[in-house]
DNA sequence: CTGTGAATGG
DNA sequence: TTCACACAATCGA
DNA sequence: GATTGTGTGTCTCCATTCACAGCG
């Protein structure tokens, strides 16, 4: 594949490509899953080859839209000549169904405002001119028709017809076995030939699939069936529905793949349960949740109840064995005010104490931040406001080829940005000798060698790197300034728990005009440190990178 | 008439 | 599949 | 000061079309 640097020659798509994009997934799926796939899906896959090429390419389209219903009048393909047969070829085949009545919602999405006005107004009395499309469909609800008659009276001056794709069952499975997750779909294909996205020549590990049985595609999929339930409850306010999959999750998942997953929806859950003052189940919930912020919340809950005992015990808990350091900071600063209550001695937390500076400055309209950019560089220092982008950034040229390096499942379909174990404490360990060496290597050869990487992957998406934010000026004044054993420091908290880490680094970085370089925190009125950037400030205070906080007001 | 936002296709 | 950050409101020590 | 909830920009792009709402 060509590529050329000009934006302006974007790449043409070959006719078809959507239905080749379609294809090249089902086949992927069917030849690495085949024994994973029911008679139902094994149906799908050989009936959707006999389509005509017509029939395929509209239920392709149409799997591809927001629906679930279409009207087929609405349906012009430039690259289909016969959309009505093409239809009727998807019917006779039950691919589509031809709906028979519709809901409120369906009607307000698929017809427009004076459409419904003029299929109901007859029917509602003293109907106002300006009235919204929303209260026009409330008052047709009100109504009380069926949704067969809702249907029959909307359609009756076009006689349109609705469809809707069926098998979105089995499209879920495919999308999940294909790409590993529920959120990517065939647009990822087209961005990455039309070069929106250009995604690492990574190997893809074809030995180890994610999904080895069926049992844990199926949990996936239950997985995401207690999402949508707990979406679908909160939107309609169904506390007891979601007490119900409350009760249903606390049940606990042992030997789950997907562990992280289910630990996060519980957590999400369990807050809510938290606003609603249902601390037992909230704790059941918690109980079965081994990540942060599981316990800090379980410590709260009894706290909040007067359980100061029960607190106490969890503090202890996590002390002696914390998840993650945001845990173990929670229990130091926690623990205090549980003793208070108790009236036991207390264990006092020492305050922090970072270099900081005060200054009033002129208003700006790009905040405080830019505010301070243009101080410094009127005064002849160069400042980029970076935030997390400069260290990740550096963070992954320096690891670029460990970072996408062939480990046993860390790469299932072509559209990733990190390998799947970016986020576990493995990541390291797993990699080990390899990060390790190239550590030696930049420390003996310089960070030099980070330009190289810069010029020759520049554009490739990685997950750690900003490339607009990451220009070649600011990576050289960086290179420059910034000794390799900072940097490597650095590099190694960030190597210890990669998902809380890569957070939480100053605003700005500072490079003076005589040499040298400094990270500046800065805050604005009625801002204060977050925990996780007081936790990346104490550890420059301990091993002395320069770093410090700026307390901005306006002038 | 204009501005806005969702949807769409590439 | 968001996340990371700032900002605002509220509360208790 | 601590905690909690909310808003904002951004997220992997961009041109085009459509429907709607609000205004004069
Ligand atoms: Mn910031
Ligand atoms: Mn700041």
């Amino acid at each position: 594949m060509a590529k050329s640097n000009d934006p302006r020659t974007e790449p043409e798509l070959p006719d078809g490509y959507y239905l080749d994009n379609f294809n090249s997934l089902l086949d992927t799926v069917c030849r690495l899953y085949n024994d994973l796939l029911t008679p139902e899906e094994l149906a799908f896959y050989s009936s959707f080859k006999d389509l005509p090429d017509d029939a395929a390419r509209l239920y392709v389209r149409l799997i591809s839209r927001v629906g679930p219903g279409f009207r087929v009048q609405r349906l012009v393909y430039a690259d289909i000549s016969d959309v009505d047969q093409a239809v009727q070829d998807l019917l006779d085949s039950k691919f589509l169904a031809s709906e028979d009545r519709l809901t409120p919602g369906e009607m307000n999405r698929l017809f427009r405002k004076d459409e419904i006005a003029s299929a109901f107004g007859g029917l509602i009395p003293d109907l106002p001119r300006n009235i919204r499309k929303s209260e026009l469909v409330e008052h047709v609800v009100g109504l009380d028709l069926t949704e067969v008659q809702l249907l029959e009276c909307v359609t009756s001056d076009s006689s349109d017809v609705v469809v809707s794709p069926l098998h979105t069952e089995v499209l879920l499975v495919l999308r999940l076995l294909f790409f590993g997750n529920a959120y990517q779909n065939l647009t990822e294909f087209v961005l990455n030939d039309l070069g929106v996205m250009r995604y690492f020549p990574y190997q893809l590990d074809k030995e180890h699939r994610l999904f080895p049985d069926r049992a844990s595609l199926e949990e996936y999929l239950a997985l995401l069936q207690c999402r949508d339930q707990y979406d679908l409850a909160m939107e309609s306010d169904d506390r007891a529905a979601v007490c119900a999959l409350a009760r249903d999750l606390a049940q606990g998942h042992k030997d789950s793949r997907i562990a992280t997953r289910w630990y996060r929806l519980n957590t999400r859950l369990a807050r809510q349960l938290e606003r609603w003052q249902e601390f037992e189940l909230a704790l059941d919930l918690y109980a079965v949740t081994v990540a942060h912020p599981a316990r800090e919340r379980s410590a709260r809950i009894h706290y909040q109840c007067g359980n100061f005992v029960s607190a106490g015990d969890m503090c202890d808990v996590i002390s002696s064995a914390p998840i993650c350091e945001a845990e173990k900071d929670f229990a130091l600063r926690f623990r205090p005010r549980i003793q208070r209550k108790l009236k036991i001695p207390v264990d006092a937390v020492a305050p922090d104490c970072f270099a900081e500076q005060r200054l009033s400055l002129q208003h700006h309209e790009g905040g405080v931040e830019a505010a301070m950019v243009a101080h410094y560089n009127s005064g002849g220092t160069s400042a980029f406001f970076v935030e997390n982008g400069l260290i990740n950034g550096l963070f992954g040229l320096a690891f670029w080829q460990q970072i996408f390096a062939s480990i046993p499942g860390a790469f299932v379909n072509p559209f990733q940005i990190r390998p799947l174990d970016m986020n576990s404490p493995e990541f390291y360990q797993r990699r080990r000798v390899v990060v390790e060496q190239r550590m030696e290597e930049l420390r003996e050869t310089g960070l030099q060698e980070l330009k190289n990487v810069y010029i020759e992957l520049h554009g490739y998406s990685n997950a750690w790197v900003n490339w607009g934010l990451l220009t070649k000026s600011l990576l050289d004044l960086a290179i420059a300034r910034i000794p390799y054993e900072h940097l490597e420091m650095i590099w190694r908290r960030i190597l210890f728990d990669p998902a809380a880490n890569r957070s939480g680094l100053p605003d700005l970085v500072l490079f003076p005009s005589a040499g040298s370089y400094r990270l500046l925190e800065v805050k604005g009125p009625g801002d204060s440190l977050q925990d996780n950037q007081k936790r990346w400030l104490r550890f420059f205070q301990e091993h002395s990178v320069p770093a410090e906080v700026a307390y901005v007001d306006w002038q």
